[in-house]
DNA sequence: ACCGGCCAGATTTTT
DNA sequence: TCTGGCCGGT
């Protein structure tokens, strides 16, 4: 029976079995953090501490939640449903809907995506006067998302916490905000937190009831709580009985990568002062990486302070391997071809695609990375970047979706009233708008109220009413003819899907496929409800995992994965550390930024190869670059320093001596320098082997037809994508 | 209501 | 260099 408790070595053993009172695991990278914690859960189960659902298990990501469902149906032999596991955000969604009306929702509340939030705050600030010129709704939005996390309503912001914003009006706009929301029935996502806290805060009912509930917490990424989080984690766990209180976090100091999103590393640095008589165990066997890799790794992160320590030793008897590799090149172009290189020499001998991943500091990075695959021929999967729910044609049929889910969704309805198109300009809806606002009632009110009393003109009026009766007819449609009919019943009555048939640009009929693939994803829901908030929550379709793909991503996207083969390229002062860091956090920030770096190193299993150019390309213009002060920062024992590919010798040896391999002499600059005073060679010209009117695959764009050329940048009319510029030689004829 | 031109800004982004 | 947001003209 206790046959999974015999796979863990002693310190995860430890870990799993000091069930009873407060614990904190200190889980290096690769010593078995989620094995612990599901093994945990499951030995609550099997030891009849709790059922199922008296365990509170909590992640940051669906991807976390999902693999800790997954394993631990697998030790339990059943399914895991029905139980209190999942984000920090679904499970305040869930709680919040039993109890929206305290906080002055009704549970049906929408969660409104940051989109939304963005245009409700603009119009807030346009009736309150702002000049949107000189105060951005964009800093307030910051401002007000930074309250949220730390738990802050707009009456408990003290002045000590307040912006300057538009004359000291910030909380005042805040407030206002809070209040359209309420008003609009819908919340951010900040609110779900925010909200439930408040309610276990003031309603000590609601608050014993969880406390008889929730016999057992679990906490993933600890480091990575903000203080909203904190305190709501902390309001459960607080139970009556102090011998009672048994909540386990695991994390890792030295993962803490977000604190720029509100995430308080303080949390976890002072478990022991919230939770007395806490235990501590501390994970340090690493199962993951070689020896040279830990020994980088570790020997990187000591230069942070402030940690509460642990130093990751070999788990593996066969940790020997290759040392860690550090690429000077010459330009940010030779640093994509060596990548390329490489990882062609990897996949001869027969190393897999998936098992290699080229990890960046920022996402513009990547782009290199992608034409270089293209050319290489080498498929590749850009992780992060646009997500299906966030494109032009979902977001329009998800507003459909959510007005016919709930009329009073003000902001939903706004989206779709003239899309397409049906005659209301700014000045109709703006009359609406005065209108509602004078009756306190939602856009749709005031839009029947405007057709009454003939207020519009009749083609935007006939148009309108049509809208909403179709709004009336596919509600009541709704129950008996099931949720896929009815929305694609009202795709296609209220003429959105025609709106694209219509359009004539390249990118409609994937748009239109998108829309198909939005109705399938429904039908896998059994309610038009559970479906929105599903979208809401989790924003995400993976696409064919399968495929054997290069995996690029950028470092915080990594974080939580492992790879055999690690490239990290653009190790270069003001890329990584990122000048923004330095300037905005000071020390704090770089020590984030160290934190980055150790996150990088330690998803490599065999081989880390790090890079830098002394030259980059930054918007328009080239210049030089000084090699990342992290790279001195790595032991020479693990380390093998070399240039780039021997073609360029010869350019290498002409190189400044910021570039001479060891780069000691060089006093490093705060800045990038402006330099930019080489010059590189232009890509070789090809003869027109692509004729104007040749058809034409691309691995980004897919199928076009060449409509210009010149040298050997030619333009193609893509199906997809539309027009665009490319290279001729990322292209293969078709 | 819609289109084209001009200007600022261009890290990271689990939910 | 490339993009998105805003303004002014049709």
């Amino acid at each position: 029976m206790t046959e999974y408790l015999t796979r863990l070595n002693p310190e995860q053993r430890a870990a799993v079995e000091a069930v009873d009172g407060p614990l904190l695991v200190l889980a290096g990278a690769g010593t078995g953090k989620t094995r612990v914690l599901t093994t945990r859960f499951a030995h609550i189960l099997m030891t009849r501490r709790a059922f199922p659902n008296q365990v509170l298990a909590v992640t940051f990501t669906n991807k976390a939640a999902k693999e800790m469902r997954e394993r631990v149906s697998s030790i339990l032999g059943q399914s895991a449903e029905g139980l209190w596991l999942g984000t920090f955000h679904a499970l305040c969604a869930r709680m919040l809907r039993r109890n929206a009306e305290l906080v002055g929702l009704s549970s049906n509340f929408t969660i409104l995506d940051t989109d939304d939030q963005m245009r409700l705050l603009k119009q807030i600030m346009a009736a309150a006067n702002i000049d949107t010129k000189r105060w951005t709704p964009q800093v307030l939005m910051g401002a007000i998302q930074r309250w949220k996390d730390r738990g802050l309503t707009p009456d408990r912001v003290t002045d000590a916490e307040d912006i300057d914003f538009a004359n000291g009006r910030a909380r005042t706009l805040y407030a206002v905000y809070q209040d359209r929301l309420k008003q609009l029935n819908a919340t951010d996502f900040g609110d779900l937190l925010l909200h439930v806290t408040e309610i276990l805060r003031n309603n000590p009912d609601v608050l014993a009831n969880y406390h008889r509930m929730f016999r057992y917490i679990l906490v993933d990424e600890y480091q990575d709580t903000n203080t909203v989080q904190y305190l709501w984690l902390r309001l459960l766990a607080q139970r009556p009985d102090p011998a009672e209180r048994n909540i386990c976090c695991v994390g890792d100091d030295d993962q803490s990568i977000y604190s720029w999103r509100g995430a308080e590393i303080e949390n976890i640095l002072r478990f022991e002062k919230d939770f007395p008589g806490a235990t501590i165990v501390r994970l340090e066997a690493n199962y993951r990486s070689t020896r040279p890799i830990l020994g980088a790794a570790s020997h990187l992160i000591a230069n942070n302070a402030g940690r509460m320590g642990k130093t990751l030793r070999p788990g593996r008897n066969d940790a020997e391997g290759d040392k860690v590799r550090v690429v000077s090149l010459w330009d940010s172009e030779e640093e994509a071809r060596m990548v390329g290189e490489r990882i062609e020499a990897l996949r001869r001998d027969g190393h897999r695609l998936t098992e290699m991943a080229i990890l960046v500091r920022a996402g513009f990075q990547t782009r290199a990375f992608e034409e270089r695959l293209i050319t290489l021929g080498v498929p590749y999967r850009v992780v992060g970047g646009q997500k299906f729910y966030e494109r032009v044609e979902i977001r329009d049929a998800m507003a459909y979706l959510r007005v016919l889910n709930q009329p009073a969704d003000d902001l939903a309805f706004e989206r779709i009233v003239n899309t397409p198109k049906r005659g209301l300009g700014d000045t109709g809806i703006r009359a609406m708008h005065d209108l509602a606002r004078r009756e306190g009632k939602p856009l749709v009110v005031a839009a029947w109220r405007m057709i009454e009393t003939g207020a519009l003109r009749p083609k935007p009026r006939q148009a309108l009413h049509e809208l909403l009766e179709g709004f009336a007819r596919w509600r009541a449609a709704l129950p008996h003819e099931g949720h896929v009919v009815t929305v694609a019943t009202l795709l296609d009555e209220s003429g959105y899907t025609d709106m694209w048939k219509q359009d004539k640009s390249p990118e409609a009929a994937g748009r239109l496929e998108n829309l198909k693939e939005l109705l399938r994803a429904l039908g896998e829901f059994e309610s038009l409800a559970g479906f929105l908030e599903h979208v809401a929550l989790v924003m995400e379709n993976d696409e064919n995992p399968d495929a054997d793909r290069v995996g690029l991503m950028t470092l915080h996207a990594a974080k939580g994965l492992e790879f055999d083969t690690v490239f990290l390229p653009g190790w270069e002062e003001g890329l990584f550390p990122h000048q923004r860091a330095l300037d905005e956090g000071g020390d704090k920030g770089l020590e984030e930024e160290r934190r980055l770096a150790y996150v990088g190193i330690t998803r490599g299993r065999q081989r880390v190869i790090i890079s830098h150019a002394a030259n980059r390309r930054i918007y328009a213009n080239w210049s030089s670059a000084v090699p990342s002060r992290f790279l001195d920062e790595l032991p020479e024992e693990h380390i093998q320093r070399d240039g780039g590919a021997s073609a360029h010798r010869n350019k290498m040896a002409s190189m400044p001596s910021a570039f001479s391999g060891q780069f000691p002499l060089v006093a490093r600059k705060p800045r990038v320098a402006e330099a930019g005073a080489w010059e590189v060679a232009a890509r070789p010209s090809r003869s027109a082997t692509m004729p104007v009117g040749q058809r034409v695959f691309h691995q980004k764009f897919g199928y076009g037809r060449v409509v210009a050329a010149e040298d050997n940048k030619l333009d193609v009319e893509f199906e997809q994508a539309g027009r665009k510029r490319v290279i001729d030689s990322f292209l293969e004829k078709a």
